[in-house]
DNA sequence: GATAGTCGGTTCCAATTTAGAACCTGTCAA
DNA sequence: TTGACAGGTTCTAAATTGGAACCGACTATC
């Protein structure tokens, strides 16, 4: 399968990651959420080649994720901004830093704390049901097919298997 | 940079792209996550080649995300099942195939819907604080270098800026 | 007015990764 | 004895990446 084919899947994840299923893609998404907006300073911060950089950038706005706006005429300057749909991005951003803070980290614990600035708290993210409020797991969720492509994505009587609990 | 590099970056999400920051390895735990634990079931459902399918997996294993389990002997056969390290990237899975729902669906909406069993609606994940349960935004979270790693991290007064407003 | 510097790229080549297909190894069943 | 099956490995060609140099439009400095 290639890229351009997996926006095409009928299925949210494999759409999502022909985004930004790429780790040079989520890494500038990373300098976004932290405020970084011009060329030089993702270069500078994420020892990208130029290449690749231009590269993602211009993917990233044809996927309406980032916005070029101009901060000045003559010569034509543009920043890249986050978009709403790119605002959107942070829950799956955090959730990937969130992970990377309690499996990835040395002794020394995460590199950076976030800090909830209306309970003033040192807080991670958790993922919640937006209808009940209750923390959620896999096996807490039931997968239906929409109707048109019924029986084409989930496996066969997968509602009977579980995830299985392994070390 | 390489990806051996990225493990090394003082950095959570480079730390977990380096585990999962490719396209194949996610979609891999959308399988997982589906109960999928045999190389012929990844491979019919993927459209992955053999090579990549058997790469992404030994990697898997290696990060402790997933784990080989015989389930005969004569000839040897395993399955490839989710540990708990690699239970604990729902969240994040389930963040990205939530954008994906809201963004990239066309007018026929969403391929899956999510029903949470415990309420028994059609649900979506809302990232919020662990300490005060309200749901976060980028500009709620306000970000505090490790003291070891004071000045490396944080683009100069970050703090300042905002993630614009864009349409 | 010549020179250097800044920003945001593009172009080139070599090295790495991927896609696609064929092949291999135990084992069992007909 | 032939074939099938699960779970790979090996091979070649195509695509992607890394690294470095170059370019174009301007501004600032000597």
């Amino acid at each position: 399968m290639r890229w351009e084919d997996l926006a095409q899947q009928p299925c949210s994840l494999a759409r999502t990651l022909s985004v930004v299923g790429d780790r040079w893609t989520l890494l500038v998404l990373r300098e976004s959420f932290l405020g970084i907006r011009r060329f030089d300073e993702f270069e500078k911060r994420l020892q990208i080649t130029r290449h690749v950089l231009a590269d993602r950038l211009k993917k990233l706005v044809e996927a309406e994720v980032l916005n070029k706006v101009a901060y000045q005429q003559r010569p034509l300057r543009e920043e890249y901004c986050l978009t709403g749909k790119g605002r959107d991005l942070y829950p799956a951003v955090l959730a990937l830093v969130n992970w990377g803070d309690r499996h990835m980290s040395g002794v020394e614990g995460a590199p950076i704390r976030h800090v909830h600035r209306s309970c003033g708290a040192a807080m991670h993210g958790v993922l919640v049901c937006s209808e009940c409020g209750e923390p959620l797991a896999p096996q807490d969720v039931r997968l239906e097919e929409a109707p048109a492509l019924k029986g084409q994505l989930l496996p066969a009587h997968w509602q009977a298997r579980q995830v299985a609990e392994n070390p």
